[in-house]
DNA sequence: ACATAAATTTGAAACGTTTCATTTTTGGGG
DNA sequence: CCCCAAAAATGAAACGTTTCAAATTTATGT
């Protein structure tokens, strides 16, 4: 029985105060706590116990047997974009409803250091693993690669090649900027910038693959100089921008394919005492809360960072009951929002 | 030994794996393990062994034995406030280097899906807590009361009264709302609009007092209706700003003091076609990374957000490490960041 | 060298589960 | 009412630490 001096607990019951209490053995008891067949008399017995107990597992003495945490460890690149941290949310809301947490770890991009946080992690305290992978992730991947081995492993937001990871879930980045880029065809844009991620980076390479396909579909010339590329920051998108400023006969729109690096773009527009729509007209990724703050409002490319929640999260459930064999790439659709910051200049 | 198959461990070394390479007794290498004196001799012989056996403690033993897990809980009423995913970010950090990890426990306000997270989270899963109360806390802080006996907790953002739970890091609201106001009235505004949190909260009532307080050191009259309540969300600050927007005679100047309130105040600004500085002058809250993408720059009060999670880091740590005993009240300071929306009205 | 105090080492017991080979109970058919 | 297969219950052993009283080694002063 839990023991109470002053509302604070001495002593938590155990499965042998269960026993005590109802002449049971201890293998019954276990058994009954891992869902299994137990006769319906003692079914009750057993529940009324652990009731009038307040009996919780000993996670720490199952883990020492079973080796399970009932911790999940979700590996982010960074807890500043909303991107990951509305996933991060959803995602750790369903879990709780199983009994799971979620454990924090952000990847520096340093192997060295990350190396002693993923190995920390893995071995001990995690029963799977969520990852939004690093833009710079050859050591992560490598690592996982490995790890996916021994518990399951979802990858979001990236895709890479690999013979033993297999769970991705992402979003159709070619068809989003496909259809972002078509909207500023559409309104008569015909010199179309592109602000974009690393050269070679995943998202960075399907969302310009989309872009071209528009500027072909739509018969549009393509130009080398207005695809500029820099990292997914704000810093970059400044830089990218000027960049695209420069040029001799500068695009008349420009589609920016990173939130962090709208901010920049943003940021030298103002500096540059450059109006959007008026004279320029911009589509951007992932702006959601922000982009009606903003004047005039962006249109923009939403993922959908809710259904990416909840699709992970029950993956990640099936593939820890058990089910370990069900590696799929989920592809979801994003969405695009209107809004006031593309001009007709038909 | 740590024995491997295609690079997969299949068995993970233990402490008898170290007594076996080194003849000492378990008792011995457990002692160095956990920082005891050991001869020089059987140091270096248990470190060659643990470094050719790549041998990790076992959490779950260790914690079977100690009750404790190397986690921190860090519960938050959100993870769409960069104040709060900052501060975890920060902390995740520095509390990895001394291995520890970071559990993230979402609140919801609905205490009883509150209360079976934060139960199975405490009773077994962390070392500590951080704990950045929701605004709707009453559950959580009767809570915190009882668990602060068993594990050190540190409050953050909000102080409230307790016999208990007396570890608590702040900013000085009021005074940064006193600067805020003051800037206000020095650009010569009198009709000084304050759109507040719930009333009766912490920080709404801190920022309230340090506006009164400017209002009155610099003789302004204190007026009822420019003081607009609302709870820290987007929507709110919208409703708030049309309620200020609605007065017979509406302030020139409006003091927001939260980051999501002023998403809604620009966006109700917008629709009303109200031009900040031109029409209306503004400081803001925290709004940090896109006060500069906002047209025109806003001023806005910092909080202190890195010297935030370094301090509680460090505190946290201390309290793990036994000196279970210095409970105290930090207060950090804000910092004012100038921008362009405040007119001089002379 | 010797006695003694101090510093280390030792190893059995305990932490609270799960597992599994065995034993016991149950219920259906003849 | 008995037999037997199936279902359920049993309880000892094991998981890998930490702890602690007892034993051993080392250091100190004479």
């Amino acid at each position: 029985m839990k023991r109470f001096i002053f509302g604070v607990i001495l002593l938590a019951a155990t499965i042998k105060d269960i026993v005590a209490m109802t002449g049971l053995s201890l293998g019954t008891v276990s058994k009954y706590l891992n869902g299994h067949q137990v006769k319906e008399k003692n079914r009750v017995l057993i529940e009324e116990s652990i009731e009038k107990l307040d009996f919780n597992v000993n996670l720490f003495a199952r883990g020492l047997r079973t080796k399970l945490s009932s911790n999940i460890g979700f590996i982010v690149p960074s807890l500043e974009l909303t991107f990951s941290t509305k996933i991060v949310a959803i995602i750790e809301k369903i879990l709780a409803e199983h009994g799971y947490t979620v454990i924090i770890c952000v990847v520096t991009g340093d192997s060295k250091v990350d190396k002693a946080k993923l190995q920390n992690l893995v071995y001990q305290k995690v029963d799977g693993l969520l990852v939004i992978p690093h833009a710079n992730h050859q050591f992560l991947q490598q690592w996982l690669e490995v790890m996916v081995k021994s518990i399951p492993i979802i990858v979001l937001d990236r895709l890479f090649n690999s013979s033993t990871v297999q769970h991705f879930v992402l979003v159709d980045n070619a068809n989003a900027a496909f259809k972002a880029t078509e909207l500023l065809i559409k309104a008569g844009h015909r010199d179309v910038g592109i602000i974009l991620g690393d050269r070679g980076g995943y998202t960075s390479d399907e969302r310009r693959k989309g872009y071209l396909q528009a500027l072909d579909h739509y018969h549009v010339p393509i130009k080398d100089e207005y695809q500029v590329y820099g990292k997914y920051l704000k810093a970059e998108g400044y830089k990218a921008c000027e960049q695209l400023l420069k040029l001799p006969n500068r695009p008349t729109a420009i589609f920016v394919t990173n939130y962090d690096m709208t901010l920049g773009v943003l940021e030298c527009l103002n500096e540059h005492i450059l109006q959007v729509y008026e004279d320029i007209s911009l589509i951007a990724f992932d702006l959601d809360e922000i982009s009606k703050v903003i004047k005039p409002n962006l249109a923009i490319v939403t993922q959908p960072v809710e259904e990416i929640g909840y699709y992970t999260a029950e993956e990640i459930l099936k593939s820890l009951k058990g089910n370990h064999a069900n590696p799929e790439i989920k592809i979801l659709e994003c969405s695009i929002q209107q809004g006031a910051s593309i001009k007709e200049i038909n």
